[in-house]
DNA sequence: CCTTTACATGCAAACGATTGAAGCTTCAAC
DNA sequence: GTTGAAGCTTCAATCGTTTGCATGTAAAGG
């Protein structure tokens, strides 16, 4: 049927071993065979059987990526591409290939990678994001499976990660708003139970307390990743008796509903709230107006993320376990309003 | 080291082929046996070895999706995580996975599909995205392996695709412009490589037809999927002698350069100028005015190309070859707006 | 001219599953 | 008591590679 390293080996006068030996590079082959059966493979076309090749050598040549479910998905909807295409390009240039994994629940997607992991079928995993008490993280541990959590895992201070510095990323955004007057500076997160809302939050109230500004309480709104919580936030935030002059906000998505929210209200940004974000999807610079946000470099973080597995999946010493992408403010106009008192 | 099914049959005191019938559910074993054999199966954590299975049974169990390349990915960003998690969900349904491919180069992304095809990697291929004279559907036919294409090839009539009626979804837009009492409608185009391009201009010029409208070559702008091309659109056809009163746009980045470039210019929408646009992605909600925009069903496109190709793949009849998810138009604020002559 | 050495290749055993055909029980039928 | 069939299980070949070891041959050294 298909064409075999047999047939190359007939075709060429010499063993399958040979032809085999040709396809490794291995050193001690005589430059006349090597041009010959390569020659042969040319003309018939030859590609070996990955799956022969990789159950004799135990290698597969894959990496695996375990997809968001389609519940938590929605607030990854925006990275998740980018993501991919920085893991996808990085793991091509070492002739890796990407197989997706997911599942619709938490079993589900334990159950998929187990079987990805104890089927030899890939030879490490990336996770697109970080939760905590993840079965996953714990399953892939005990195996000594090689992987890559995006994101961080306090529980697991141990493993690869690569992630942004949040909370710096947090701290500058809000110093930003405090140098231009702001001394009422409020925050709308995202799930608490996502390291990366713990972070920016941790991040904001470093930069409040280094200026000695007091954080009410009643400042800090808990959204999702949704433009709809945006707009509630606002609804409540702007009823407050002291209310805020400026908002960090977790997403540039929940930016939007914010802007919805207080355009509805009759507010105006930023002349009567600033804003500024993360994430700085393309969105971003579309809006009116335009919402100053951090670059998180999603890219970047998906492509360092295959780098570091395929080191860890070579067996070399990956020097950092916690490598941290950095990241770049955009201001634009949503924040660009100075308050005189 | 890794548990195999001779593992298994040791414990069990079985053959290895009892084993492996009992876990394909083979009819003629002993429930005795079954019991047993699972239940040992389940204490030792076994889990086949897939490219051991894949190699005798010549069936992999995962298909293929080749990526769209940075350079032409740009506009299909938008959609791709959402096709995606159609195809991926589907084929998790049928216990499939899917192994991405990609290339930087159109050369690059032969090479990729032909290694996976012929090194046996994958069951079937889905193709994110249609372009004229593509290498990679001609290689497909030539091997007759099961592909499907999300979108339309003029030059293969007789492949399986998935696609929109995009012809249809124009015209109807169109129509809803019509109805407010346009008479000048104008058409800001994609690349016109793109079949989808071509098509929707179509159904815009069908529409005009139908209603003994004249259509300006002038109101017809070709663009990219970029926002920055709806900007310089606008410079352009707001300086016409005779211009447009609404506009049909090939996708909402599009039309939000387009929404840009007109409140630059000082026009409002949709007093000024009416627009509706297509793709619907989360945006279109979100702008000031909210964009009317055609919803093409994105992840259904992924998800029935999935199925499609699953069964293509199974070897069972598809009995239609071109399937068309059906699209919905959203009016919003960016269109409704009567004119009155 | 015979041994040593190096180099190039072939042999054959894996890798972990599947599967057609053969084999062994057990029991019913004649 | 032999024969047959049915039911369950094992045997052994196979899938397409890789790889340690054996082998053959030619050049180099004594």
């Amino acid at each position: 049927m298909s064409v075999t390293i047999v047939d190359i080996a007939k075709q060429a006068g010499v063993s399958p071993s040979t032809v085999s030996r040709v396809i490794s590079g291995h050193p001690k082959i005589s430059p006349a065979t090597v041009r010959k059966v390569k020659s042969i493979m040319e003309e018939l076309n030859y590609h070996p059987n990955i799956m022969a090749k990789s159950l004799v050598s135990k290698v597969t040549n894959t990496i695996g990526i375990l997809l968001p479910r389609p519940a938590e998905e929605l607030f990854l909807n925006l990275f998740f591409s980018e993501m991919i295409r920085g893991v996808v390009t990085q793991a091509a240039r070492s002739s890796y290939d990407l197989l997706m994994a997911t599942g619709t629940t938490e079993r589900e997607e334990v159950e998929a990678i187990t079987r990805l992991v104890r089927g030899r079928r890939i030879d490490g995993v990336i996770l697109l994001y970080s939760r905590q008490a993840d079965p996953v993280i714990s399953f892939l541990k005990e195996e000594k499976f090689p992987f890559v959590l995006i994101g961080r895992n306090d529980e697991h201070p141990d493993i690869l990660t690569v992630d942004n510095n949040n909370v710096q990323a947090a701290f500058d955004v809000t110093r930003h708003l405090i140098a231009q007057g702001h001394t009422r500076v409020g925050f709308v997160s995202g799930p608490p139970t996502l390291t990366v809302s713990r972070d920016r939050l941790e991040g904001y109230k470093l930069a409040m307390q280094q200026e000695n500004l007091s954080v009410n309480p009643e400042w800090i709104v808990e959204g999702d990743f949704l433009q709809e919580s945006g707009y509630r936030a606002m609804s409540y935030i702007m009823n407050l008796p002291e209310r805020p002059t400026a908002l960090v906000v977790m997403d540039d998505l929940v930016a939007f509903g914010v802007l919805g929210g207080l355009t509805e209200l009759g507010y105006k940004v930023p002349q009567d709230l600033c804003l500024a974000a993360f994430n700085n999807t393309p969105m971003s610079e579309l809006t009116s107006p335009p919402i100053s946000s951090v670059d998180i470099g999603i890219y970047q973080l998906g492509y360092t993320a295959s780098q570091t597995l395929l080191r860890a999946v070579k067996g070399e010493t990956v020097h950092q376990n916690r490598v941290l992408i950095p990241h770049r403010f955009f201001p634009r106009e949503s924040s660009l309003h100075t308050i005189h008192k």
